[in-house]
DNA sequence: TTTTGAATTTTTAAAAGAATTAGTCAGTAC
DNA sequence: GTACTGACTAATTCTTTTAAAAATTCAAAA
């Protein structure tokens, strides 16, 4: 049974998420939340102590989802490749329904990465988190050999991370946050780059021979 | 033989790099530089169009001698793996060299990535090229396989620069560029990164059976 | 052709003030 | 005491202005 605060702020997420992912959120108010809610903005700051606590509450909510929604396909995927790509395209689906909300916290990464690994740094321990837990699916099955599944998921997010990065500095588009057509191009290098990724860790064939 | 033009151009380059390598392209003037050459800041302008234009001149001439370096030492290494280690070994010690020199370059992209795509691009693709000459290398030997050498290269060296950019939002850096002690743990990641990638790239023992 | 001093145009930097918005608080209603 | 509000304060952003610094040009000399 949820307790009618409980209610109430997730009244406000929904309502503070549709802003942030329209407009963003430099160009959202605590007051045009209000309005849309037919709350006084004091209230607003009764349950959530300020306009950033506001802000990654909505980004938890909305990783939550994905997570969730992710977690459940792994659980009965059929391989460990068909589950990354799951996941990975699950995380794409989201940036673009998302746009504006995500491009908030790049460009906060952005000016000043230190703010990030404080407020932005758990999602990401989420997100990698979850790819650990997949990534142990294939160890189980024998589909792959990894010593340090964290460090090796991390490794994994990191190199998916610059295919972003990488692709917008080529492409001559003068936003740090990919355009909807760019989407595709990053995932399709992403793509390929797990795929050589999980070849390298399948299991060797050969008796360990050149493990230098 | 040289010409007299070539070795003022030559001078200025090396006066202008110490600068910018020490003190940033935004903490550099041009009558600085021109005074270190007991030059007029006129004559920068007869040999070089603008300011700009000096800066990627003297990223040009920097990068060249790096490439030039890991070419020669590619030409006889022994190890596909050796020679892409010394490869981001070379990159590493250059960045650590010319800390500002690139500081200014990386800032610049965040700023206006297209900026990026236009006058920083060719450097980049130089650098692309490299490695996909020394992944060529590796297929020559049939260490590994590839069918896109471009495209693997491409595919690399933005999974390279995927570990920076990740370890850069974890550790606690309040700046764009890595530390000096950062370098090291971004080097360490690049060379797991390697690791596995190369693998991923090892000719399959079993003859195709999953290749989706 | 190479070089310069001085002039000109652009950028940057700081200051000040207005306007917007985040955040607080004393007090009301239930 | 919990949920809520209107009115208040404080911080932040947004101009506008101005001055200084730095980039770039140019006519003319060597």
């Amino acid at each position: 049974m949820p307790k009618n605060v409980d209610i109430k702020r997730a009244k406000i997420l929904e309502v503070a998420k549709k802003r942030f992912a329209h407009f963003g959120m430099a160009k959202t108010t605590m007051a045009e939340i209000a309005k849309d809610l037919s709350f006084s903005k004091a209230l607003l700051y009764y349950y959530f102590p300020d306009k950033h606590s506001l802000y990654t509450a909505v980004l938890e909510y909305v990783i939550n989802e994905m997570i969730n929604k992710v977690d459940a396909y792994v659980a009965k995927a059929s391989s460990l490749e068909k589950a990354i790509l799951f996941a990975i395209e699950s995380r794409m689906e989201l940036m673009r329904e998302n746009y504006n909300l995500f491009e908030y916290s790049t460009s906060l990464f952005m000016q000043d990465p230190s703010e990030m690994g404080k407020s932005l740094g758990p999602f990401f321990d989420r997100v990698r988190d979850q790819f650990s837990r997949i990534l142990a699916i294939g160890v189980k099955n024998g589909e792959i050999v990894v010593d340090n599944l964290d460090e090796t998921a991390e490794l994994l997010l990191f190199s998916l991370m610059g295919m972003r990065t990488g692709i917008l500095s080529k492409d001559l588009n003068d936003c740090l946050f990919p355009t909807p057509d760019e989407f595709e191009l990053i995932l399709a290098k992403q793509k390929k780059m797990i795929s050589i990724f999980l070849r390298g860790l399948k299991p060797s064939v050969l008796s360990s021979q050149d493990v230098s």
